[in-house]
DNA sequence: ACTGCAATCGTTATCGGTTACGTTTCCAGG
DNA sequence: CCTGGAAACGTAACCGATAACGATTGCAGT
């Protein structure tokens, strides 16, 4: 009914009300004290007045929010799903979520965006924080969960099995008779990139085949990385019969080259990849991949982060999800099969 | 170095550099009236003790923050892929995002979410917002952009062609030789589900087919409330031979209740859902479906919302994003074809 | 009537920054 | 030497809410 364009706030109740800031507050958080005729008055008002509270001034003046933070780098598939999951851990939980991304994907800013956006939301906006693939190990007043954490760190935090998954993947691809695999590494600084790569070598190891590091190429996961590297390999007097690439964007990429470079797909050459990104099974030919639940990875992370923040912390502090292979269009026995 | 697991504050640097908070500040915000030699000490405070201004105290005090906002209701596919195209729109544009979702996502509490949130984030922490899916009209201090916003509003907003993408879709159910075609409607206090009707309608019409309102029933764009209507239409003695529903996921719903009923698809039943989220692509049989881009649609709110906030205002108040049909496995002539 | 204890409510410090305003310093010009 | 004014910096009010604390009131017990 009246014109209300300005933000109203607690004293603007108060003032309708006939009582103090104080009171109103009391009344919002259903704390003891207050006569139940004054509390009507007070929620009279704020129904008429349409008030909410404003949640950056609460958070300010509280340690508890109620709310739980996610940072992230970029927004693709793979945090999309993370989030679905997340979401689902989160529903009907009393925690509300704060996703907050930064728009400067590249460039000198990136380094140390996740410190960055977490000091400025842990300051006091979240009870604890989601980080999706960080590039380092992250400090906070409050309890952080990693998804995909850095080598080595031993803050709590959700991955996948890397390693059993690139090695089903590598076996495979020796299965069907490859020998000369190659592989397009992810960025070295995490842990799901080294186990990925762990896995590659020690398949090829077991089945007694070396370890030619020139087909090794190091992208770092984005997509836009594995295009010069994929060139280099196939465009090699004596190109693998198949690449296994750290994820499913890069493998799209390889797949892109080689259609370029007249490589038919999977005669020519076998190609997987790693995440089981929705658009894997899009893709023509369609890609064969490892199922790491990205869901399931969000579901966890927040139901850890969710079980921190109450301080019924019980589990182990690094979860492992079992990943599996999704073979699809994209691989089949090489041209030059050893033995058919 | 220093052991610090409390949040370093403004007048933490304040005493390092041996200046007061006001000035910290003015190095921090670039203002003028400092001399060079106290920007050095500042700086190197800041540096040594990793200072990050709060994004909630700052946002509390000023009016101007750099965020902008996206609330949405729940988290499935629609959304991921309009927040793509949202970060897409926001790249090294300045602005940061932040999103709010709230996690009680059916009940009485979700009445009115949008204005909560809303009010919650744009009481100070964000410059605008961008509201997926409203329940209702939405007042706010700030810019507000909707997605898909409620029927009758004049608001900036951004919404697909719904109007020519149901009448194409129902165009080809006609045009295979459907003469039943039952209808699965969406919440009708939006705009989309209203045009999706009107497009059901018209078609109909036009190709001479009356509408039995029999076959229609209303849902809420909610997977589960197609359930029931797709059990009440399959049901009886004449069901009809295709169904349109207003959304995929109400879609994949029918899809479920005709193999219950042991319908088969396309053989028995034609099914055509409006979306084409990613999933449609991926289930068996593909759901034919009205195409209508998600990630363009955050695109342009994103856009737009910028241009509002940063007060370059000059286009349309309402953008409308075409459509297009997909045909995929989930459509083909009935079995009594009127004319084969 | 006086004391003691709850219940109720207002006052005020506080959270971490920003900024209007006041104060000090310093130097140029008269 | 004195004055004026700009530059540099500190002080304190303020943003909106919370909570420790104090003040007031009502009422039972003596």
């Amino acid at each position: 009914m009246i014109e209300v364009n300005a933000p109203v706030t607690m004293s603007d109740v108060a003032r309708a009300a006939g009582v103090s800031t104080a009171t109103v507050s009391r009344v919002v958080n259903g704390h003891y004290g207050v006569s139940a005729r004054t509390v009507a008055q007070v929620r009279s008002a704020i129904e008429q007045l349409g008030y909410e509270s404003s949640l950056v001034a609460t958070s300010l003046r509280r340690s508890r929010t109620n709310v739980l933070g996610l940072v992230a780098h970029s927004f693709q598939s793979y945090t999309a799903e993370v989030l679905k999951g997340v979401m689902k851990a989160l529903s009907r939980s009393g925690f509300d979520l704060i996703i907050y991304a930064n728009s400067d994907l590249y460039g000198s800013y990136s380094e140390g965006w996740e410190q960055r956006h977490l000091t400025r939301l842990s300051g006091t906006l979240t009870d604890g924080c989601i980080v999706v693939t960080p590039w380092g190990e992250v400090r906070s007043r409050t309890p952080v969960v990693a998804i995909d954490p850095v080598r080595g760190s031993t803050a709590p935090s959700v991955i996948s099995d890397n390693l059993a998954g690139a090695t089903t993947a590598v076996e495979h691809l020796l299965g069907l008779g490859h020998r000369r695999i190659g592989f397009i590494a992810g960025r070295d600084s995490l842990a799901s990139a080294w186990s990925r790569e762990e896995g590659y070598r020690a398949a090829l190891t077991t089945a007694g085949v070396p370890v030619d590091p020139t087909l090794i190429g190091r992208g770092d996961f984005n997509p836009e990385s594995a295009t010069p590297l994929a060139r280099v390999l196939l465009q090699r007097p004596d190109p693998p019969s198949a690449i296994f690439a750290a994820s499913d964007g890069m493998a799209f990429k390889v797949l892109e080259v080689a259609r370029e470079l007249g490589f038919s797909v999977p005669g020519d050459l076998s190609v997987v990849g790693f995440d089981n990104i929705p658009e894997s099974a899009l893709t023509r030919p369609g890609l064969t991949t490892v199922d790491q639940s990205m869901y399931q990875l969000g579901y966890e992370a927040a139901r850890m982060l969710k079980s921190l923040v109450t301080g019924e912390w019980d589990e182990p502090g690094q979860i492992v999800l079992p990943t599996s292979l999704v073979v699809r269009d994209s691989t089949a026995p090489p041209k030059s099969a050893p033995r058919p």
